[in-house]
DNA sequence: ATGATGTTGAGACTGAGTCTCAGGTGCGGA
DNA sequence: TCCGCACCTGAGACTCAGTCTCAACATCAT
């Protein structure tokens, strides 16, 4: 009955009708997923996961992941970094991110009319979407407040802690 | 008087107000990058001066690009492959991508409306923004014709010949 | 319960990008 | 014009995210 069960049950049926199973490993990693909502990099679960004494591989780690992705429980994005972040989907939430190139943080919100302008766009270009990705970078609020200057382009910024690397 | 002089004395200024110096290197980089209008990935640049007999080694390509990134005379832009793109920029013409996941094309756009819909929803959400980053990947009208299929979100797919790589 | 088949973990491997440092070069000042 | 010093370059080591390999193991339809 908890949400994350009917999860699990949605992944099991997508596996199971590509002859694939559910394992414990695929099990705690979705498990720990769709507990918290945030935007997680791949070493990061790894790195949680170990926290947590669940016995899980990088390999595993990857491998599942696209798994979700391809299952659609989960959401592949670019944040503005050089690697991918993952995050959750429930139900079809489909949103777009402004990042804080200062703080990190991540503002999400849903524009219809910002999406009802792309599918114009494609229209006229007789271009056929399948989905697409957008990053606002700028300051947040807060520290605009503090008197944080915009980072210039090519700047990498550090979304939450990081994975706190601790490959081997 | 030709138009790629002009870039090479703007790079030069940008890089006199650093203490920085216009070596031959820069300028025979500068000079291949604004000789065509493409979406050129970095191992790829070093690849077409490697065919034009130029010798730059990989270190001072990656250098020179971020230089010129930070000079505004190249954008560094994300198509949906791991890794970024580079576009020379002329004047201050912002444009987004929609990129085909069939066969690699590049459509550029640019739509004030929407441009103007992304400052709406900063503003509404108090972000103050810097840049953004917009792809749209789907399929392009000739492809679409020739009954090519959407690729899924975790596609990694091929835009223009790659790099050619031959590191070492 | 069983076994065919899919999955896992350790670690090697890849590819993009960064760093180091000894030797080379641009350019402002004399 | 020449000099010197700060800046730059190339070769290759290194990093880091992500992929692959393969022997041992777990799952689940039967
Ligand atoms: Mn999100
Ligand atoms: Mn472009
Ligand atoms: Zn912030
Ligand atoms: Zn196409």
């Amino acid at each position: 009955m908890p949400a994350i069960e009917r999860e699990i049950t949605r992944f099991q049926d997508f596996l199971s009708r590509q002859g694939q199973k559910l394992t414990q490993e695929r099990t705690s990693l979705v498990r720990e997923i769709f507990s918290t909502h945030y935007h997680f990099e791949a070493d990061e679960l790894l790195f949680k996961m170990k926290q947590k004494s669940v016995k899980i591989s990088r390999a595993t780690v990857y491998r599942t992941l696209e798994l979700l992705v391809k299952s659609g429980l989960v959401r592949r994005v670019h944040l503005g970094e050089e690697h991918y972040h993952y995050e959750h989907v429930r139900g079809d939430s489909h949103h777009d991110h402004l990042v804080c190139t200062a703080c990190g943080s991540v503002i999400e919100f849903n524009d219809p009319e910002l999406e009802q302008r792309q599918l114009d766009i494609c229209a006229r270009k007789k271009f056929t979407p399948t989905f697409h990705n957008l990053q606002i970078l700028g300051v947040c609020d807060s520290c605009h407040r503090k008197g944080e200057q915009p980072a210039s382009p090519d700047r990498v910024m550090t979304i939450g802690e990081g994975a706190m690397k601790l490959r081997k």
